[in-house]
This record gives C-alpha cells, structure tokens and sequence, in this order.
DNA sequence: TTAATAATGTAACTTTATAACATTACATTA
DNA sequence: TAATGTAATGTTATAAAGTTACATTATTAA
C-alpha cells in the first residue's frame, strides 16, 4: 500500500538518472508537453543527487555545463517540472527534489535525513485521506498538501 | 481528540493577542525565560494577525511602532518565540503565525487559505503517528513534521 | 562588585525568488 | 512558404528572505 523508498548511500547515480530520463520523456510525450534541452539538463541536475538542490547549486551546474543561465530560467525549468511532477520542491529547505517514481498526481511525503541530507519518498494515501478529512472537518477544502519529514535516515542513525 | 481552529473573519484581534501575551507570560516563566519587550513586540505584531506574517513584514510593523531594528534582530525574536513554541514557522509561504493554542511539543498541522491568506492549526495526534510509523517502516527516524496544507476556508469557499 | 551569560545593536552580505520586457523557436493553417 | 499565434528562452534589474561577524548592553549569579 505504502510505497517507500530511501535512497542508500551505494546507490548507482547514472542509472538512475538514465531511468528518470526515460520515464520524463514518456510522460512528457503523453501529456504532450515539451521537455526541451533546458528542461532536461535541470532534471538530470536534480536527478544526479538524492539530496536536495538548490535553484542556484543548478544555475552553478548549468554554467559548469557552459550552459551560461540566469536564475528566472532555472526557476522557470523548475517550475514546469514540478508541474508535471518530475520534481518535488521542498519547502522546508527551499530546494528542490527529482521525483523517480511516478506518483500521478498522488501527494507524497518527503523524509529529509539531516545528518546526510538525502531525501527519500512516501506516499500514504492513508494520511492523505485523514488529513483532508481533518481538515474538512474544520471547513476546509485540502488543494496541496505538504508533508516534510526531517529526521535521521537507518545509515546515519547507525554512525 | 483533534483539536481543530481556523479563525473567522470576524475574529477579534485584541482579545486574542491580549490572551496570547497572558499565556506568553505564563509559559515563559514557567520554564525560566525571558519574554523581552523586543520579543512581546514581535509576538503581538504576529498575533494582531490570522494571517501569515512575513519576518520582514515584522520588521516594518516594529518600524511604524517606532522600534528601529534590522532584520536579524527580528528572526532573533522569531527562533525564540519558535523555540517556546508561540509561534510557527510556515514554510511554504517563508513566513510565520502565531500560536495561539498550547500544544506543548505536539507537532501540528497548518491550515492555509490560498483565498483569505487566514492560517489555522489543526493537532492530530494519529496523523503524527501514523506519519512516524510509517518513515520508521522506512528505516527513518522522524524529528520534526512539517504539515502545511494549502487550500480553501469555507469563508472564502462560498465566495 | 565582578564575572559570566544572555540579549541586542550594527553593518555588510549571501541566498532565494520574481518582475518586466525583448527575442527566438515551434507549430499551424492560410 | 509566408504569416501568425503560442510557447520557451534571454536579459537586466530588483525584490524578498535569511545569515555572519563582531561590538555593546542588560541580567543574573557568585
């Protein structure tokens, strides 16, 4: 029911970033937007990492890249990826996360591991349903709800 | 068992800041802190609202009061009002409400209008568990929840 | 009183995000 | 294929949010 997933230290960055890619280029043919070079080169930024990205940390990327950028275009690729839900914002770090499981339009809670930054996904619809019953109970309407989770991942609680 | 707030329209403001400064007083003397003049200013200016308060809109407030401060003295104020929990940080929006009800440590969960901008706060003690067990089924050990859900009050529904 | 600690003052600066407007790329259909 | 409309990007400037470093002033406790 639950879907978990935290990424591990070992994991193997390439792959996963070749596997985002795929699923983005499907998704994006289906829903018949354009995931241009601009677009793509964010997402495998983002994709390249298990902890969160600042906007700038990828304008620093893209310009390592020679892709001399300003901040309103990374903010702008962002902003569509996240439309699409390759990529989660999150808030509580002002950074930015990219999604590999596709989750529809499902919300998914994220778990920050303070101590080695990585981020992994849930997703409950079981507290999804009990939120936004909660809150229909206090007359009102759920559209987006946010859920951090910051905390220590099992391989840093270890150490 | 779930506490459940969010504020009408026609809430009136200086009552509730005036009980908001009494259980202020109240909860910092009982853990032997100090509520400086600096900090009931702050608490107050982001009490006299249901809507969430920017820390550089504080600092305007503590301008027109005729309190001149920089912006450091202002999140100063905040991580201390936070610290006792009088006030919560909203993440989402980079702003901050007051609390008006006493949760003790109890994690809450916050309401926003995207309409009104009003901020309720809901305590749900089962969606805390619920949240916990699962990140613990996923070899994560939860520190701080952040729940801000975004949406629609009912007062600005019918509108 | 005098040290120790807590709080505030001051100035400069970093990081994050957006506004406003010009230009270019792409797709459509006349 | 030239004209047109929409989507995407470029460019510059600026707004908004948050922090660092260090000096000074209150408060507390010995």
């Amino acid at each position: 029911m639950a879907s978990s997933v935290f990424p591990k230290p070992e994991h193997n960055h390439h792959r996963c970033v070749a596997r985002l890619v795929r699923h983005a280029e499907q998704l994006c043919l289906k829903a018949g937007v354009r995931l241009t070079a601009q677009r793509l080169a964010v997402l495998k930024i983002i994709g390249g990492s298990h902890k969160a990205t600042g906007a700038y940390d990828v304008l620093e990327a893209m310009t390592r890249q020679g892709r001399r950028t300003a901040p309103v275009t990374v903010y702008r690729a962002l902003d569509f990826l996240m439309s699409v839900g390759l990529v989660h914002r999150i808030s509580s770090l002002n950074a930015f996360i990219a999604c590999h499981h596709p989750h529809g339009s499902n919300p998914v809670q994220l778990l920050i591991c303070k101590a080695c930054g990585a981020v992994g996904e849930l997703e409950l619809p079981a507290v999804n349903r009990a939120l936004k019953a909660a809150a229909a109970g206090a007359g009102f309407s759920v559209d987006k709800p946010v859920v951090e989770l910051t905390g220590v991942c099992n391989h840093c609680c270890a150490a």
